[in-house]
DNA sequence: CAGGTCATTATTGTTGACAATAACGGTCGT
DNA sequence: ACGACCGTTATTGTCAACAATAATGACCTG
């Protein structure tokens, strides 16, 4: 009895390689700009240069990399400019996300989320100002949104694209003080209309939510608190 | 002086077979579903397995490719269902890059984009329901519009990702005898909101453009005039 | 003294061989 | 005869050495 036993460990080096490298870029250990070697990277991860390759390219590919040939690769450096184009980018594909969610999210999903989202409301509480856990606890809010939307491309684009790329600032862009509470309260917002099966409303919220996350960054940005 | 003169020849062997196994992919030469060895690809590719396996990896990264450890690589094959997904994400997606466009696109950009419907025009009247002009023509012009929005991601996404999807099915999806001329003044209207700097509108009708390419698909499947 | 040219050198790109894993076919037992 | 188990084999994953390219520094020249 082969049972699907499936798939948990079957990890090559080459997804090693790849995870690894995604973390240390979206936690900062590896700074933006850097030129980094390819021997270097092997030592640092004990690994040798084949998987390596393997998992530079697909990181090239999802555009956390850039390599010019001969040249070695850095870490993509994205300008304030382009960030707030990713949150534009955001604000249709999570708005669209958010409908199709409204329409196919089983009811026991919509009770998790809502869970969830009492589970976060305790951490912002505990947290007190520090905006960690609630960054967290966005990521976790919009994944549920993406992957309930039924639709794999988009969670796919979502998930493993834009997410990767806006997290690389959130470690960075501590939130700002009274935001996680207004943020909690949209979250609610958005999970009702979803609750009560209607998409349309979804998506406006989900839009509006993204739109005022961007105008938020914006602000901070024109106003210094943040270096780029 | 070495002047910036850049990039165009540098390909390197992994880029090579990167452009011909998606090339592949996208005519359809390589079957979706189809079980294929590295060996084989090789072979049909003159190179050598290491940047085939490099290219392999970026071809999965964008989902193209579905990749099982020891089990080998198949052509990742998209039921209609899917499809269906994909046209849903293209409608907020270029609805926003026509959006941007109609903000960013220089005016030059606008005539050229004018021009090449002028163009598409005469090709359609010469082809005589040859639909492939008018794909490519579609093409052409929905690629302007995605590079028009001075969003590199967002046109890195549609282009890199989104339209190579889509035009696997492109291939033996003729599209039906009256939709090349409606699709062309669809593509009119859209141009001229977008020459009026007319943001919102330019989004509206190009969402409501998208979204009659995607019925006009779904019909045909219902009436069964295609195999999936 | 400044600018350019050339050789050096380190890094990347590529290759072929080696090892590990999973699929496949045959055999044995029930 | 059907099912499970096991050995074989082919394919994938990995490794270390080779070759090619571009960046770096010194040297020469105007």
């Amino acid at each position: 009895m082969n049972r699907i036993a499936a798939l948990p460990q079957s990890l090559t080096r080459a997804d090693e390689a790849f995870d690894c490298l995604q973390t240390a870029i979206v936690k900062g250990d590896l700074a933006p700009g850097e030129k980094i070697g390819e021997v270097e990277l092997c030592a640092r991860f004990n690994l040798t240069r084949g998987p390596l390759r393997e998992a530079l390219g697909r990181l090239e590919s999802r555009g956390l990399l850039v390599r010019r040939p001969h040249a070695g690769v850095k870490v993509v450096s994205v300008s304030a400019e382009e960030l707030m184009e990713l949150y534009r980018i955001r604000e249709v594909m999570e708005g669209l996300a958010a409908r199709q969610a409204a329409e196919r999210m089983t009811d026991q999903e919509i009770a998790d989320l809502q869970a969830t989202l009492d589970a976060h409301e305790t951490m912002i509480e505990e947290a007190h100002g520090q905006a960690y856990y609630q960054a967290e606890g966005d990521y976790d809010f919009h994944h549920r949104i993406a992957t309930g939307s039924r639709n794999a491309k988009l969670a796919q684009m979502l998930l493993g694209d834009l997410y990767y790329m806006v997290r690389m600032y959130r470690y960075r862009l501590s939130t700002s003080s009274g935001r996680p509470h207004r943020a909690l309260g949209e979250h609610r917002r958005i999970v009702e209309a979803i609750a009560q099966r209607d998409g349309e409303l979804a998506e406006f919220l989900m839009k509006r939510h993204i739109n005022a996350a961007r105008q938020n960054i914006e602000r901070k940005i024109t106003e210094g608190e943040i270096s780029f």
